[in-house]
DNA sequence: CAGTTTAGTGTATGTGAGACACTAAGGCAA
DNA sequence: TTGCCTTAGTGTCTCACATACACTAAACTG
């Protein structure tokens, strides 16, 4: 059945960069596309938006159609409107960026795509439409991001040992920091809470398990205090 | 001439909120719509985006369409895509932030609003649509922004004192801010210039003028300097 | 010329960022 | 069982910067 409008109309989409923390690596999730243009390229998982639902909800069903994830953390990111970023018609594209970690989220692959897969941040392929610079910003986004907010508990497992916790920042910010100095700090903010547990299975001294106090961490928002790293 | 597309299309449109400042306050542009729905309620300018026109040619346009504004900073700030913002039908709104000083640019009456006209943040009409909600975000953006990047120089005339920009400064962040601390950091940043000029026509001993240095200040971003204050 | 108003300036203290290296604990292999 | 390997875990010092704080200088006014 037909729409008619008496003005042209944009096409909307929403567009979703999903990065991922495993053991060694920051990781974004790309589809292949099935279907043309650039059948067979890699693309960010996202799709149009519905008329009767909002953009959140958007970005979270095509995340889930084409992906398999659900509930994750996610924020919009910026709203990407050039004129020829698609080579059939006029399409704007707000785009979103999520936050999970590789253990909890399995991914499936999925419908109307071909087949998703995780990669790292420095071992891309070419990727369709106007995707790189949509990742880029992401990816500065979420550099600035992590440096005032501990936005990064998304990609932790619900336990972590410290030196995990390190890594993730080091891999975000993309630096090395020092040991002793990250660990007053986060622990300073107290907003970690340590268990009682340790690491299993491993070949070493086994590190103390910390997790994330969401309720600690809202109050001292309220506080207006800040968690520079 | 209608235009017809397989499956349904929210609307697009892009709403601006220009700031500006005078001697004693932060301010907002409304325009006062003179077409249903909210007919004779403030809103904030914006409009309809062309098929071939980008998203900033749009929010350009309307800005000069409505209030006669041209060549202002403009920033992307937020896409709003709730179900039920506008009562005729599914409308997504792309926000824009701007940045205006009141002596140079003179707002004129406009074609297809009522009137437009400067607002005090803290002495606002009851806005149409979500406005309000939009020009909440974008004073917490624009609060959020200015501790780390001077950004201010926008809302401020070419030559200015040290006062004026701590004035701004405190509008902006709305809290006191200390003079001799002010001007330690700021002048200790370098990116103001001094001029051999002061003040005119003040009843009291004049104050020295400034000018924002550009260059100095790109080259200091590229070194990663920050500019909190 | 006395009064009023704003401009302009320096120091002392405390806090936090960053640099830096050794001991502790646990598994592993000979 | 002992020595080795690997990662966990810990404290101090220095320097820079944030903050608190008050008086003199300059220009105009009546």
């Amino acid at each position: 059945m037909p729409y008619t409008y008496e003005h042209p109309r944009p096409a909307l989409t929403v567009d979703c960069v999903v990065f991922g923390l495993d053991d060694t690596d920051l990781k974004v999730l790309l589809i292949q596309r099935g279907i043309a243009p650039f059948k067979g390229s890699w693309a960010l998982p996202g799709g149009f938006v519905h008329v009767d639902e909002t953009l959140e909800e958007a970005a979270r069903r095509e995340l889930e159609e084409e992906t398999g994830l659900r509930n994750v953390f996610l924020e919009q990111l910026y709203t990407f409107g050039e004129l020829k970023r698609d080579p059939r018609e006029r399409i704007v594209s707000v785009a979103w960026y999520a936050l999970v970690n590789l253990r909890d989220h399995k991914v499936q692959a999925a419908t109307d795509a071909g087949e998703a897969a995780w990669f790292s941040l420095d071992d891309l392929p070419t990727l369709a439409f106007d995707h790189a610079a949509i990742l880029d910003t992401a990816q500065q986004r979420l550099r600035g991001k992590v440096r005032y907010v501990p936005i990064g508990f998304e990609l932790l497992p619900r336990l972590f040992t410290l030196t995990q916790m390190q890594r993730m920042y080091e891999k975000i910010l993309d630096r090395a920091l020092d040991k002793r100095n990250f660990r007053k700090k986060v622990l300073g903010m107290g907003v970690l809470e340590e268990t009682d547990q340790v690491q299993q299975d491993v070949a070493h001294r086994a590190a103390r398990l910390y997790r994330f106090n969401e309720a600690a961490y809202k109050r001292m928002v309220k506080q207006g205090i800040n968690f520079e790293i």
